[in-house]
DNA sequence: ATTAAAATTTTGCGCGCGTAAATTAAGGCA
DNA sequence: TGCCTTAATTTACGCGCGCAAAATTTTAAT
């Protein structure tokens, strides 16, 4: 690296040759200047490691290479894959994305999509709380910028959405249930802060009245985002309480089954769908540790990289168009069944 | 809100009667201004939602209100869980803190510091890789910023380390095991990406010596991050083959402790301290599903809370008194012992 | 009331870059 | 070769704000 440290975009320009807005064009696009001047300018960055600031640079850009992503909970593994996934999708368009956890609150969601705001994201993929969360506040927002809403679905806000058919899925998993053993009970959390949940149950119902059977829904008390606490202090009540009245619980997600699941275990049950086995319990969404509770949790994976993916492309989509669809495209994807050992 | 949009802060200046560079002291310290004049600002502030560019006001600012937090792997819900404190403490000292997740790759790291390096960060809190970090290079980029490191220690990079005591801790579950019962082998990685993981066989081999038993560490091939899958297929096997010797197995982690605790289900060994348990298995750090695992987990506890909170702390001390001190301290929390049913 | 000292506000300037308009160079065709 | 079209480059200006120094007000002390 050259010695007389370079400080700004004038002295890069200056020490290769080349003017300094036409340097700023090569920044912004590299295949915008002819190729002999790329070809100065990168001779010129191979000894004198420059590179823009990137607030002057943001300052007067009428659109920055920013990508907004807000997700509700970071330390939901769900949440944390599939923003992995959509942070690493965004890079390699060559964006920045920034990502925004709501750690569970929905004020901390505003308080997130404001902070974006002053950033001027060229796009925000937001996957919100649902229910919870402030639609107004959010349909205000995507007035201001292109808005993907994934994982969870607000009717009429943003320009797209992304997701899983949870009435595909949650079919798929009472089926096989219904096919190999009792009819199922559906177990969830009264107050769902969990964005899905409610068509979850929807799909239950509408599912087990297809197949000719009555639909049992069991609620559990308690609020926030500690599922697996809910699911083993409230499920396995019911379960001492031989309340469920089947002997197969389909647990609205995997984190309320991995609960429901040390509760059995301490109560003696045994899991499974094998001989001599006491009960069934399936879950929802192939979160990361269900492959190693005991049993091995059967459940639905969902398909987080297409997601992801799908997401990110329908944002970049729209901002080649430069005009948004009035179509409102969802994408909804399939689950995919993952028998394991416990039901 | 008033109908005519407020373009900047000479606009604003105007609605509130002030001049523009007092309404620029007030945005960087409200206290700074007479409480009279702070009144007017605030009160225009009620009718006019008015916020600073925040590009603006970062090019020209010695010293932006950033704070850069990277973390090896935010799928890994301990730093996950360790960095929501640290963001939650940054916000409340009035920073914005730009967490970035290397995800499991020490080149990443460095990207990562490169990326935050162009946004001036007033101050960088890093949880190094350790071993397989460049060293050299975080050695510089603490030439040019504060940094602090957290969870593992580099030697002599960065102004302050804060962490866990490991020697501490392994100690404390070392004896306890060593007075219930069998001496503990060691499982871990062979090469592990984990940055703790030497000072943990360390402190597992001085330990046992210190009470008089041998040391015995069994190490699983592979690398990567999917612990739980290492540790269920290799300490499975280990496992089938009754390889250990010992009935006591300690994990260099949890999430290790986790995988082998699924191979032992499968297995149809029974985990546990109680009568007719055929083992125990206990791990390293508390992980947030330890809790739910079957049986619950015993492990040390590692106090995220007073990690995360010092390595603030130590952070802004050094940011208020201007000069760097020259001591560099290490500040080492206890473990607990978290006793449950698997050991 | 007078004045010095301290606190606060204002004046004036420049940061590093984006971008529209003006200029120049490159490429195509007869 | 000359002319024209188009692409590339340069000129010229301004963005929104931080900050040092100057001007002013307030406070404290006599």
């Amino acid at each position: 690296m050259g010695q007389p440290k370079i400080r700004n975009m004038e002295e890069f320009a200056a020490v290769s040759g080349i003017s300094r807005p036409t340097v700023s064009k090569y920044f912004n696009d590299p295949d915008s200047v002819r190729r002999s001047t790329r070809a100065k300018i990168e001779a010129a960055l191979e000894k004198h490691d420059y590179q823009p600031n990137v607030f002057a640079m943001n300052q007067n850009r009428r659109t920055t290479k920013n990508i907004g992503v807000v997700v509700p909970n970071l330390a939901d593994p769900f949440f944390s894959e599939i923003g992995r996934r959509v942070e690493l999708a965004c890079i390699d368009a060559g964006y920045s994305p920034i990502i925004l956890s709501s750690h569970g609150s929905a004020e901390m969601e505003r308080d997130n999509l404001n902070s974006l705001r002053s950033l001027k994201p060229t796009g925000v993929l937001l996957a919100p709380f649902g229910r919870m969360s402030d639609k107004d506040f959010v349909r205000d927002f995507d007035d201001d910028f292109p808005l993907v809403l994934f994982d969870a679905n607000i009717n009429d806000v943003g320009q797209a959405f992304v997701g899983t058919d949870n009435f595909q899925s949650v079919d798929l998993m009472v089926e096989y249930l219904c096919r190999s053993g009792e009819p199922p009970c559906f177990f969830e959390m009264k107050s769902p802060t969990n964005p899905n949940a409610n068509k979850r149950r929807q799909a239950y119902i509408e599912s087990m009245e297809r197949h000719g059977h009555t639909p049992r829904i069991f609620q559990a008390e308690g609020d926030g985002w500690d599922f697996e606490e809910i699911g083993s202090v409230q499920g396995g009540r019911l379960l001492s309480e031989q309340a469920f009245g089947t002997n197969t619980v389909l647990c609205s997600n995997d984190r309320l089954a991995i609960g429901m699941l040390s509760a059995a275990y301490g109560l003696g049950l045994r899991v499974g769908h094998g001989a001599g086995c006491d009960m069934r319990i399936a879950g929802h969404d192939d979160h990361p540790f269900s492959r190693y509770t005991c049993p091995p949790l059967t459940t639905i994976a969902q398909d987080y990289e297409a997601i992801a993916n799908r997401a990110v492309s329908d944002l970049f989509g729209m901002l080649n168009d430069e005009t948004w669809p009035e179509s409102r495209p969802e994408t909804l994807f399939e689950g995919r069944l993952i028998m394991r050992d416990s039901a």
